[in-house]
DNA sequence: GAAATCAACTGGTCTGACCAGCTGTCCGGT
DNA sequence: ACCGGACAGCTGGTCAGACCAGTTGATTTC
């Protein structure tokens, strides 16, 4: 590409608490300031900054809502670092959700191709102690059906996470968990929530004893097949109708090969 | 589930600035003030919620670290609201990266997986008017070649986001423009940019005319592959060497099944 | 009529102040 | 000696007022 090209680029001004941002940003995502450890105090970055408090406290804004720290009032000891979490993705996918720029069935297909493909990972790359994670997991969900929802829901995400560590691609099993809190988050207060929850966690268990025998197999198909089957069956009631045909599309990817193949 | 079992949810204090972020934002996403449209004054919003302008800032900040609204100092027309984009979905993307918590090989493997799906979807769910938008920008492409490399990635952009609309997922389209623009930013400067460019717009064209041609006998498997095939051909020089063979992985998917094939 | 001027905005920043919440210290009662 | 409450000194959250630089459009000037 010739240099004359484009000799200058437009520079655009830069506000000073960017530059705080950044600076914080740089040192949280650098790995000094690792998780749990403290920002000195606003007024003290105001000396090291030299700039206005408000300036420091719109970068801590900023920083904030990108997830990565969190201030509580009167706390002596300075806003906490909380690392990278995937938290701003998922409120960044229920916006989008939320502005009707995408829709319910758009977010469980979106669950659909990503379990689907962390699964299909986990049963080509996984390695042994992967499956003895998982299946710990699987038995903590059993022994917490009775403890209640909310633990069974945590010993879930953990298998997921088991999962998502055996493909081998961290960012999938963080987007499908962004995705799924998204989900959750659309669908709040919409769900019946009857008393055959524990009919359900039984049949959850069983379909992720389902799963893991087929990553144990080194089966992708199958395992991708599962993932998106169970998906489809719980969604599918809450997903607008005329967005259930496409979920259904989704779910014949890769075990029923196109019409025209070849 | 018994109503006394949480008879009250802990109530956490909310901050005068995230109400007013709040309230911009439901009137952003519901709908009323449409992208283009012009926020007051911050001076006119402080009478209007009756809070100091600090407070107004912060929440300005939010909303336009969050992409939703962009500010000039001197506008007299306020802030401009942008609509939902992709881009702070690629910024936490791009952060997940520069957190060394996924690595560009991860990224572009997702980017397989978003493309190659959104490839099959649009195969499966096509209407006529889809392909004609799809060629209508190869076409573009093709004649811009020899105007730059930026007016030529700006018709790619479009065509791709064609192939969004075919498969009747925007979701998918918005998250594999985002994963893309955090691929660029990652990967910006390591790029060769020799002056091969030209060839390789060239490739990149017969390349869409075939996915183009895969998607239009409705060869869901084809155009998937062929997605996967160019991103592995084009990335895969700089993935990490330990990755490359993760990327692989993702290659071979759908295609030909795993080894231990029931 | 075109160009320079200027007044009235805008957002960006700083300062100083006050409030409410948290925490460690210190003091008095047991 | 121990324990509990008052308190001082911090914290972050908010507000008010000020100033600056940039933008804009009307006004003046040539």
């Amino acid at each position: 590409m010739p240099a004359h090209d484009a000799p200058f680029r437009p520079v655009q001004p830069v506000r000073a608490y960017q530059r705080v941002a950044e600076q914080i940003e740089d040192r949280i995502l650098g790995g000094d300031l690792p998780p749990g450890s403290r920002l000195p105090a606003e007024r003290e970055l105001v000396n090291q900054f030299a700039v206005g408090r408000s300036t420091v406290r719109e970068a801590l804004r900023v920083l904030q809502s990108a997830g990565l720290i969190r201030s509580r009032p009167g706390d002596p000891l300075g806003a906490e670092v909380l690392g990278v979490t995937p938290d701003n993705l998922s409120s960044a996918l229920g916006r989008l959700t939320r502005s009707h720029l995408s829709s319910l069935g758009e977010l469980v297909q979106f669950r659909m191709v990503l379990d689907a493909e962390s699964n299909r990972l986990a049963a080509r790359l996984h390695r042994e102690a992967d499956l003895a994670r998982m299946a710990e997991q699987i038995d903590r969900m059993e022994a917490l059906i009775d403890v209640g929802l909310h633990a069974f829901s945590e010993a879930d995400a953990l298998f997921h996470q088991a999962v998502a560590e055996a493909s081998r691609n961290a960012l999938l099993g963080l987007c499908a968990r962004a995705v799924h809190d998204a989900v959750v988050d659309v669908i709040k207060g919409r769900i019946a929530s009857s008393d055959d929850t524990r009919a359900w966690m039984e049949r959850s268990v069983a379909h992720h004893r389902q799963v893991l025998a087929a990553i144990r197999e080194r089966d992708g198909e199958r395992a991708a097949a599962l993932a998106r089957r169970a998906l489809y069956d719980y969604y599918a009631d809450h997903v607008e109708e005329e967005k259930r045909e496409l979920l259904a599309a989704a779910l014949e990817d890769g075990s029923v090969a196109g019409p025209a193949l070849r």
